[in-house]
DNA sequence: TTGATGTCCATGAATTCCCATGGCATCCCT
DNA sequence: AGGGATGCCATGGGAATTCATGGACATCAA
C-alpha cells in the first residue's frame, strides 16, 4: 500500500465543520501514523500558515516528524528556524480522523480559507491540501493556466520531467 | 519477460466500469510492480490529467516512481513542480488489477474520456493508454495521419530513429 | 446557557468481493 | 488424428461492504 497521496475530489462540509476525507487518503494517513492500528483512527497535522496561505496542508505523522527533524537541525536563533517553527509549530493543528472517516475543521480554520459548504481535496506528494473549490479554480488553476499560455501550443508538461527549459513565464 | 507494453486492442466496458486489460499488458504490470508476487494482483497508477487530455495513461509502479523521483528533484515552489504534482499526484488514480485481470474505472474517469461500452488500449513505451475508440480514431489517428501526409511519399519513419529533422508539421 | 465540539446511529449510493460461463488455445492420451 | 481435459481469457451478475453524508443527543467551556 502506498505512502503517497494521489487523487482529487470534492466533499460536503456540514454545519459542524465535518468533511469526509477521500477514502484513499485515509489509507495513507493510516500507513503514515506509526501508532496506528487497525480499527483505530489515524492522527495527522493540519498546517494552515499565515494570511498568505489560502489552503490547508495536511501532513501524516511521519511527514510532520520529518519536517520537525529538519527544523531541529537548523541553528537555534536563526531567522529560518524561527519562521519554520512559527509555521509548523505555531500555525498548525494536530487532530485525527473520526470513526466515520471525517475530519473536523474548527471554525477558525474554515474561516481562514473561506470554506463554505464544499471542500476540494488534492494530493500533493506526501501531503494533501484542502481548498475552497472556488479559490482553487480562480487562484490556483487560473494562475498556472496563464503561465501555460506562454508556452508553445504543442507543449507537453511531461517535458518538465527531463529538466524543462521553462522559458516563458519567468522573470 | 518484457518491461515494455506492446500492442493495441479493444475491450468491453461493463455496467460497473470494469474492463479486461490485454493479457500481455498484465505481464508487464506484474514485472513493473516491485511488490508483486505470483498469484497476486499488480498495482498501477492511472493518470487522467486535466480537460485537455482525453485519454487515460497507465503507469506501472516502477514507472510512476521514476516520475515521482524526478518531481522530488525539482525545486520546491517552482511552477514546474507545482504543475507536475497537480498532474501526477492530483489528477491520478492509484488502483490494481483484479483477480480476473480487469481494471475498474470509476464513473468519474469514464465520464472524463467519454467512455461508453468499449475501450481502446494502446501501448506507449513504458505506459499504455486507454481511449474511447471513436476519440482515438477521429482525433489522434487523424491528427498524426495528417502530419504524415506532409512528408515526402517515399519517407521512411525509420529515419526518425536517428534524430530526424522532421521538417513538415512544425510551426 | 449557548455556541461549539464529540459520540453514536442511520441511510442511499457507490464499490468490492465472490462466483459463474462461453470461447479458445494447448497438451496429452490412446 | 480424434477427443477430451486443462487452463487462461473476456465477460457477466448478485451479495456484501464501504463511503459520504445527515441528524439526534450528550458534553464541555466560558
Amino acid at each position: 500500500m502506498s505512502r503517497r497521496f494521489r487523487g482529487e475530489s470534492r466533499h460536503k462540509v456540514d454545519a459542524k465543520g465535518r468533511v469526509s476525507i477521500p477514502a484513499s487518503f485515509r489509507r495513507v494517513l493510516e500507513q503514515g501514523d506509526p501508532n496506528w492500528q487497525p480499527g483505530q483512527n489515524p492522527e495527522l497535522v493540519i498546517v494552515y500558515g499565515d494570511h498568505r496561505r489560502n489552503y490547508l496542508e495536511c501532513f501524516t505523522i511521519e511527514a510532520i516528524e520529518e519536517v520537525d527533524g529538519k527544523i531541529d537541525a537548523l541553528p537555534r536563533g536563526s531567522m529560518q528556524r524561527k519562521m519554520l517553527q512559527r509555521l509548523f509549530h505555531g500555525q498548525s493543528h494536530p487532530t485525527n480522523v473520526d470513526e466515520t472517516g471525517r475530519l473536523v475543521l474548527p471554525a477558525k480554520l474554515r474561516a481562514k480559507i473561506d470554506l463554505d459548504d464544499e471542500a476540494f481535496f488534492i494530493a500533493a506528494g506526501d501531503t494533501f491540501q484542502i481548498w475552497n473549490p472556488d479559490t482553487y479554480e480562480t487562484e490556483e488553476l487560473a494562475k498556472t493556466e496563464a503561465w501555460l499560455e506562454d508556452l508553445p501550443d504543442d507543449f507537453d508538461p511531461m517535458e518538465f520531467l527531463d529538466g524543462a527549459p521553462a522559458g516563458a513565464g519567468e522573470a
